[in-house]
RNA sequence: GGGUCGUUAGCUCAGCCCGGUAGAGCAGGGGCCUUUUAAGCCCAGGGCCGCAGGUUCGAAUCCUGCACGACCCA
């Protein structure tokens, strides 16, 4: 192991403590209390009039004040943090002198002894016993704490590096409080959907992630092999085919909650594997999914926030529904000018979209110009709103709109800005699901990487009867964004993907 | 993929324009200090200035390339 000048110096105090008979590294610890449980026991003692009790407090030390003979310390643990006052008459000459010599910030303690208040009034254990509980030997970047004029908790030289931050997230989770507190909200926010759902007739099920066929979006796959099956094999892309193949058999309501894997580029709101929620249910639409993904959201803020207004940048959303729904048309023309219907092929939107400045690839094809249009109007949609009505070409596994085939039952969601989620009163027809994948494949031979596979299985199964019925896909990482007020997915994922750097 | 910016001590940063061989605060080390909470005071340390090359008598500083990251655009 390669040490640098700081780890020496704590390898050296671990020749200390064992000196001293004090093992770094034990294997029990007998805590008694809590940071959070010894606090309340003072508080409620002293309410009583009764005796402060004798607590065994464990953490690691976050603050060190060495006055003499006399020193203070601040121990953290999941609960919270709470004051140790160390005196050299409580802890004897030798254990004092070995605290002084041989604790560190960042290492985990155990001290045991009765609850005080220290003059200032704080609630502090004035150490009696004192282990070593894991000694740390690369430190810590704490930062210091302090309140400025208006009283306001202030951090001095915080560990703020985002791209170390992310590789170590480790160490950023330990002297970050704010960073454990964003994973703490997402995990409640998951909670909350599961909880949703599970009250609303879904059943949570669980599907291949090695895909013999990928599909259910437009993306690039992930590709891998199984060596004993000789089998080409692809990380999912989407749960969606998997999860209506179970409406075929005869589940009413389904959900998965998990990973998918796109082979495509990072950004602030994309990383190659993020989480995904999608649900699917028989009998209902496209509508009864824009009443579902209200409901299902409204409650996951009210339970995690406790409102329905979240801060997000500087904007502030309002997730009370009904949420605005608006047709794809009208939102491109209230954004860009251009009305799409009055250019029915790529040529002529192509040329329109010139026109009024905007760039339009030369192969990208009418579809995909739509796309285009609307990635122009994204930014602007803070409030949630349902964009809906979309081209059929870019959407193969919805079903066309009675009246104009040219578009299907299709809703986007959007907040803050970012597409959340979409939406399908799904295709059950297996003939026309035949043709959507032909006009795919073709889409493929002409270039576009994205286009949906066939995938005859599927359609095996939709020939057996699926009952009509909606899906709903859901961004887990961006509405997590959207609890947490961060502008970037890599804030709300633990590990987000980085390049790899030597050292 | 393109543009802009960044990378200096364990952490947070200054120094770079205008080249002369590296600084601060915190952390760490030694000392004083028996109620502190950014504790205080005194002393002494600590650096492949992201990497590689070029220009120059001399490069953290100027130039080129590369790596990694941030932001914006595609």
């Amino acid at each position: 192991m390669e040490l640098n000048e700081l780890e020496r110096l704590r390898v050296e105090k671990l020749r200390l403590l064992r000196e001293a008979g004090m093992e770094p590294y034990p294997a029990r610890v007998h805590r008694t209390h809590s940071a959070a449980e010894a606090v309340a026991a003072f508080e409620a003692a002293e309410e009583q009039g009764e005796a402060a009790p004798e607590v065994i407090v464990a953490g690691r030390i976050v603050g060190i004040r060495i006055l003499g003979k006399v020193a203070f310390a601040h121990i953290e643990d999941g609960t919270g943090k709470i004051q140790l006052f160390l005196r050299k008459n409580d802890l004897g000459e030798s254990l004092y002198t070995l605290f002084k010599r041989a604790f560190d910030l960042g290492d985990f303690v155990e001290a045991g002894g009765p609850l005080i208040r220290t003059r200032t009034g704080e609630i502090s254990v004035q150490v009696q016993s004192l282990r070593m509980l894991a000694k740390a030997i690369t430190p810590l970047p704490y930062p210091k704490e302090y309140r400025d004029e208006e009283g306001n908790l202030k951090r001095y030289a915080a560990f703020s590096d985002v791209e170390e931050r992310y590789r170590q997230r480790y160490a950023d989770l330990a002297v970050n409080p704010e960073v454990r507190e964003i994973f703490r909200k997402r995990s409640l926010m998951i909670r909350a959907l599961r909880r949703w759902l599970d009250d609303h007739g879904y059943l949570e099920v669980e599907t291949p992630i090695l895909q013999p066929i990928y599909g259910g979006a437009a993306a690039r796959p992930f590709v891998t092999y199984h060596n004993q099956l000789k089998q080409k094999l692809y990380l999912r892309i989407s749960f969606e085919l998997y999860l209506k193949r179970l409406l075929v058999g005869m589940y009413e309501g389904v959900y998965e909650l998990g990973r998918d894997f796109r082979n495509e580029g990072v950004s602030y709101k994309h990383n190659p594997e993020f989480t995904q929620l999608e649900l699917y249910r028989a009998y209902t639409d496209l509508y009864g999914m824009m009443e579902t993904a209200e409901q299902l959201i409204a409650y996951a803020a009210r339970e995690v926030l406790g409102t329905m207004q979240l801060p997000y940048q500087e904007h502030t959303v309002d997730l009370t529904p009904p949420w605005r729904r608006v047709a794809l048309h009208a939102v491109i023309r209230e954004g860009t000018g251009i009305d799409y219907r009055q250019f029915p092929d790529a040529e002529s939107l192509r040329a329109e979209m010139r026109r009024r400045g905007y760039e339009a690839a030369e192969e990208a094809s009418w579809g995909h110009l739509v796309d285009n249009l609307l990635s122009e109007v994204e930014p602007s949609l803070i409030q949630p709103t349902f964009v809906y009505d979309y081209p059929s070409a870019i959407s193969p596994l919805a079903k066309q709109k009675a009246d104009d085939p040219t578009h299907v039952e299709r809703f986007e969601l959007f907040i803050g800005g970012m597409e959340l989620g979409n939406a399908f009163t799904e295709l059950n027809d297996p003939f026309e699901q035949e043709r959507r994948f032909l006009q795919q494949g073709r889409a493929y031979e002409a270039g576009d990487e994205e286009a949906h596979p066939m995938d005859t299985d599927y359609l095996r199964a939709m020939k057996y009867g699926m009952p009509p019925n909606g899906g709903f896909g859901l961004g887990i990482d961006r509405l997590a964004m959207l609890f947490t007020d961060r502008h970037s997915i890599r804030e709300v994922l633990l590990y987000p993907h980085l390049r790899r750097k030597e050292g």
